[in-house]
DNA sequence: ATTGGTTGTAATAATTATAGATACATCTAT
DNA sequence: ATAGATGTATCTATAATTATTACAACCAAT
């Protein structure tokens, strides 16, 4: 299984709501048009976006906008606020290990710190690129093409 | 989502396999009861661990063996076996993204470098831990009990 | 204050992925 | 031959995700 869509769609969401917000009003209609998903999906992920203070969502007369400096929302930030996966944890333990077996009774103790340690990781990484840098990168191949 | 429990599983099959090497015929129903899964999901597993070199399945008369030094089997050889991630892509994209939008069009070009550079992050910290680190920890834990 | 366009959210359906279960041919050692 | 395993196909059940529909709540402009 892959981390959830939810997080290079929230990615997605941010870098158009700031390549377009002189130019249009983005709505949850017009980043449904983008990402090309039901407009419900966006609305849903601008909610959690929202509560983690990382956009404004414009009730009534609608739109879209970042509500902190571009550089201090990390790809980490987007990817906990989307809630890609489960309480955290990114790996998947099968339930209910035979606990009469050693192992078995055991195996959650023996993998968690080691699992914990690589999810760590790959955090760490995360919370070096910010959206100001893909931004960045977005505003060069858009150039290019 | 998270990563597929057939990675925790895998890692949970060949501690076993260790473990009990001297005393039982480890045979994918023995597996089945200490992980607590139907045997098949165990045989259809230790089919995936056999093509990477991992272990040895005897058929006819049954039993598993693991078939390389503890420690030259790492986290990553095991993850990549059991092919927790589709196509060993740790990120799932949204699919189809709107092709006349300047981001939609370039968004997997824009992502890409930086997914990479995470789920690298992730697999070297894998590469870093072989079974035979697991079967320490496993052993220490194990005699406490 | 009505209207048009939008968000927020519930409810439900459709889709996809995973795991479970059954069945049985095949194999090996005895 | 037989008993006990594996290898694998097929089908079902379960769970998770995403899509869709619907509509109340809301705001701004006229």
């Amino acid at each position: 299984m892959q981390i959830s869509s939810r997080f290079t769609i929230a990615v997605h969401v941010l870098v158009c709501i700031e390549t377009f917000k002189n130019d249009y009003k983005v709505t949850s209609d017009f980043l449904a048009l983008s990402v090309n998903v039901n407009p419900v999906v966006i609305r849903r992920l601008l909610q959690q976006l929202k509560k983690a203070g990382i956009v404004n969502v414009v009730r009534g007369s609608g739109g879209t906008s970042v509500e902190k400096p571009l550089d201090e929302i990390t790809l980490l930030d987007v990817y906990n606020a989307a809630e890609c996966v489960e309480e955290g944890a990114l790996f998947h333990f099968h339930e209910n290990p035979n606990q009469l077996c050693p192992v078995g009774k055991n195996i959650h103790a023996i993998l968690d710190t080691r699992l914990e340690e690589i999810q760590r990781a790959m955090e760490n990484e995360m919370k070096s690129v910010t959206i100001q840098d893909v931004i960045n990168d977005a505003e060069k191949l858009i150039k290019i093409k």
